[in-house]
RNA sequence: GCCCGGGUGGUGAAAUUGGUAGACACAAGGGAUUUAAAAUCCCUCGUCGGUAACGACGUGCCGGUUCAAGUCCGGCCCCGGGCACCA
């Protein structure tokens, strides 16, 4: 290799992230390597990370996102794979009809302007994405294929219609998303939030339900906490169906189905519950006001999980009763405002000895408790404290008493199978996926309303359904809601109205990754290119999104399949969830007890000695505000850090290097300036140690000598492909980024503390010297590329190879051993590596100070193992 | 309420398969350099005792398994995230 073409002006100059990094990324877009198309001969790897919402600004959460995701398109276009990496826009959504209204604009307007903006901060950053294939989910080009494929799913009948609740605001005369619903109230009007029952449109992804939990078992890629949590989400359970017979039949119905899990405890069911929605309930509430009075009362609940597991468990009795199946008993039917209209049959059988929320009710109403199941241990059981929740052996149960879990259960399903009263059946957790939002600035659903009432798909050669862009938003109801020109069409030659509701923007994230593969005029997809491409072999974003964003691509992936477009199962190989990013936060009390977020430019703070947060206070005027710790940095919490000032302070490579290198990936990381500072520091080191060697003469990794390598030679040999192997592995196995930064710190070290002094030192180091820069790479690539050049080479870095460890280079000539007494730490020897146990075992017992441990002891058994450490028992 | 994740020095963290607890950094303290400062370089840095060698203790709490436990098992405490219309 040729002498070092530095220039001495260039040697003498500090970093400078500012003269190199634009100039840098200019000869990344003029060379187009981050281009990528389908190349037979090559290993193919698809790098995914999640869409942004355009916002407005790029946040910390993106930067550590997308730095995570350009580490590793790096990483492995270093591996010579070819690597698509794409990025694009989750551009519907609220925050745009938000912001809209604020700032007298409309949606599409801002949400571009936002776009525009954000990009030219992605590639301030250094990510090397192919921008050939940007998409924007409220381009039409890409929703009308959404459309389309609704279309196509309407046909296949996975699309259908049903009432299901939403918020609504009685004085806004409009639906409410949950964010929206703040203590019960309309965000805007302030008014009392009531659930109200309207048609919308679902697609059925409990179709394949069993297939999406059966599947999760051959994702190896992915975390298990994800895993976890979308096994529970789907919640496949067995039980038992069961019909209790109306006393009398009543509003058309002459039995009430349930489902069960415990079918065991049949002979403890002591009445059952209904949803207040349930049509009994409200034929029931036209003849008695108090009734009509709950029902009311109940509308007015939130209906999340969350809320209806922890609020208070009203009821109110029906005055009917069902015959107990078995038993011929008759039991009384209430209502109960934890039973949902929208999940199962809208009944539940309650048997309050065994089920807690059973109990508390029963308990509140004075309702019968009857123990079926026995305690395991007497002191266990006290149905005055509580409900006994375990299966074991059942009492009280007629025939079936003293049978286990698992015998009651199959023989009390025969019973109801041999009387039509029931049969085993498997049910989900997992609901219908409802799509439809009463909102703008989302894509149309494209179903009309003919003029003979009928409900139909749009026509494909009538496709897209085009959302107008230039609206005015009022704040309260969707332009295209508002506008009765928009609604009216034609289907077939009749006259037909348009549905008004949009996609819920899950729709849109669902497929975007395959759209990216290939994105033809004319089509969906191109198969050829999808499957080249998918399944995407990483993808990499929030632990938010484990169950719903995650589940419904996956999803989504077997809708595609099953239309022909993608051969593949799953869309995405391995999974990668990072961390949230946290920042100090301050606030104080204002008159009215109301919390102000304070930013920490705006406060002083006072530390102890150990740098530890005491006090703080205004900058401007001195008032004193509370420290609120470590938390998510937020807009309401007001602590984000911009990264725009960052880039601007300290480069991109700094903050790419600090974001990766302050915690595993996986973990929260928590954003302290001083530590950027560390990294900066960092940064300058490799670049004063790697001008200082190419200012010296030119040196070849051929010209080592491998034969004749000095002790120190050889060490720092053994220490540079040491690191080669560690944070190759750190980087592809383990994706542990922080753990390779720390070994590439010490490589840099050793090679700092290293003196060069003949040809042989000169060719080592050299070798370390490239291996650190390659290895830098692909996460500082600009101070990389520009040592890249200084070091005299040609070649373009970023596919420049991955160093390889030499498994020669590593093999040790000594050992360290750590010698213990009964588990203790005693003694530290350095042997010979090939050094017998026998021979081992004597060097250990004779350590001074084992000797003086075991002094006045026997040695029981020396526990040896080998290359590391040996245990001496005694006793 | 249910489900999931986490708890290790002053701080962020490391310890990959049960085998030296605290790698690598940040902060702090001391020193070199400098007219001075910045920058840079060197040293110290878990707690307690000791000049030191070294010893005792130490990974949220209580108990267990093991020659050996941050790591495995049982029970508890605290913090964070998700719970279907924010994305």
């Amino acid at each position: 290799m040729s002498k070092a073409n530095a220039t001495s002006a260039e040697y003498m100059s500090d970093y400078s992230p500012s003269d190199i990094e634009s100039s840098v990324q200019q000869k990344w877009a003029a060379e187009g390597i981050y281009h990528a198309d389908v190349e037979s001969e090559k290993e193919k790897f698809y790098c995914l990370s999640m869409f942004p919402y355009p916002s407005g600004r790029l946040h910390m959460g993106h930067v550590r996102n997308y730095t995570i995701g350009d580490v590793i398109s790096r990483y492995q276009r270093m591996q010579g794979k070819n690597v698509l990496q794409p990025i694009g826009w989750d551009a519907f959504g609220l925050p745009a009809e938000n912001a809209a209204i604020e700032n007298k604009t409309a949606p599409a307007h801002w949400t571009r302007k936002n776009i525009e903006y954000m990009k030219k901060q992605l590639n301030s950053l250094g990510f090397g994405y192919d921008w050939r294939r940007e998409l924007a989910t409220c381009d039409v080009d890409y929703y009308r294929w959404e459309q389309w494929f609704f279309t196509r799913l309407y046909e296949k009948g996975l699309v259908y219609k049903k009432m299901a609740s939403v918020n609504w605001d009685p004085v806004d005369q409009t639906v409410l998303a949950n964010e929206q619903v703040i203590d019960g109230k309309g965000w805007r009007s302030g008014a009392v939030v009531e659930q109200r029952e309207i048609p919308q449109w679902f697609i059925k992804i409990t179709a394949y339900a069993d297939e999406l939990l059966n599947e999760l078992d051959k994702l190896n890629g992915w975390p298990n906490q994800v895993k976890l949590a979308q096994k529970n989400w789907i919640g496949k359970s067995t039980g038992a169906t069961i019909r209790f017979a109306l006393e009398k039949p009543i509003a058309g119905f002459e039995h009430l189905e349930v489902y069960t899990t415990r079918p065991d405890t049949l002979y403890g069911a002591t009445y059952l519950a209904l949803s207040p929605q349930h049509p009994i309930c409200l034929f029931l509430s036209q003849t008695n006001q108090a009734l009509s009075d709950f029902i009311n009362q109940c509308k007015q609940a939130k209906a999340s999980e969350a809320d209806l597991a922890t609020m208070e468990k009203l009821g109110k009795a029906l005055s009917i009763n069902v015959v107990h199946p078995l038993t011929n008993e008759l039991i009384p039917v209430w209502s109960a405002n934890f039973v949902l209209m929208d999940y199962g049959s809208g009944a539940v059988m309650s048997v309050p000895a065994h089920d807690q929320r059973d109990w508390e009710f029963a308990t509140k109403y004075e309702l019968e408790i009857k123990q079926v199941i026995a305690a395991e241990e007497a002191s266990e059981f006290d149905l005055n404290k509580g409900a006994y929740t375990e299966k074991s052996t059942l009492v009280n149960s007629a025939e079936y008493t003293g049978l286990s879990f698992e015998d009651a259960f199959d023989a009390i399903i025969a019973k109801l199978e041999a009387q039509g009263a029931g049969e085993k059946s498997v049910n989900y957790r997992l609901r219908d996926w409802g799509v439809s939002r009463q909102r703008y600035w989302g894509a149309p659903i494209p179903i009309v309303h003919d003029e003979d009432g009928n409900t139909v798909a749009v026509n494909k050669e009538d496709l897209p359904v085009v959302l107008p862009e230039d609206v005015v938003m009022d704040g309260v109801q969707s332009p295209i809601k508002s506008d009765k020109t928009w609604s009216q069409t034609t289907h077939n030659g009749k006259a037909a109205t348009r549905e008004t509701d949009t996609f819920d923007t899950f729709m849109e994230s669902s497929w975007y990754y395959a759209r990216y593969t290939s994105a033809p005029k004319d089509a969906m997809l191109d198969p050829n290119e999808a499957n080249y491409w998918l399944p995407a072999d990483q993808y990499i974003g929030g632990i938010e999104h484990a169950t719903l964003h995650l589940l419904y691509a996956r999803f989504f992936h077997k809708l595609l399949r099953d239309e022909g477009l993608v051969n593949s199962n799953e869309p995405f190989k391995r999974l990668l969830c990072q961390g949230m990013v946290l920042a100090n936060a301050f606030y104080y009390k204002n008159e009215s007890g109301k919390e102000v977020w304070v930013n920490a430019n705006e406060v002083e703070i006072e530390r102890d000695q150990n740098g530890r947060i005491l006090s703080a206070k205004m900058k401007d005027g001195g008032r004193e505000v509370e420290y609120a710790g470590m938390i998510k940095m937020s807009k309401s919490k007001n602590n984000g850090v911009d990264p725009q000032t960052m880039i601007d302070a300290y480069g991109a490579d700094t903050i790419r290097l600090y974001t990766m290198f302050a915690s595993p990936p996986d973990q929260d990381l928590e954003w302290t300036e001083t530590a950027v500072e560390g990294a900066n520091r960092f940064l300058k080191r490799v670049w004063r140690l790697v001008h200082d060697f190419a200012e010296d003469e030119g040196f070849s990794e051929e010209n080592i000598d491998t034969s004749a390598l000095s002790k120190q030679q050889k060490i720092l040999r053994r220490t540079i492909h040491d690191k080669i192997a560690q944070v190759t592995d750190d980087i592809e196995r383990r994706q542990t980024f922080n753990t390779a930064i720390a070994k590439l710190m010490e490589l840099l070290n050793s090679l700092q503390k290293y003196t060069v002094q003949d040809a042989n030192d000169k060719a080592v180091f050299g070798e370390g010297i490239v291996a650190l820069v390659k290895m830098l790479n692909p996460i500082t690539p600009h101070i990389c590329e520009t040592l890249w050049q200084v070091l005299g080479q040609s070649t373009n870095l970023q596919k420049a190879a991955w160093p390889i460890a030499d498994k020669a280079a590593l093999i040790e000539d000594e050992k360290l051993i750590i010698v213990q007494v009964n588990g203790k730490l005693r003694a530290k020897i350095t042997v010979n590596a090939a050094i017998d146990k026998s021979a081992l075992e004597d060097l250990a017992v004779s350590q001074d100070n084992v000797k003086a441990f075991i002094a006045d002891k026997t040695v029981r058994k020396i526990i040896v193992v080998p290359g590391k450490l040996v245990n001496i028992v005694a006793n």
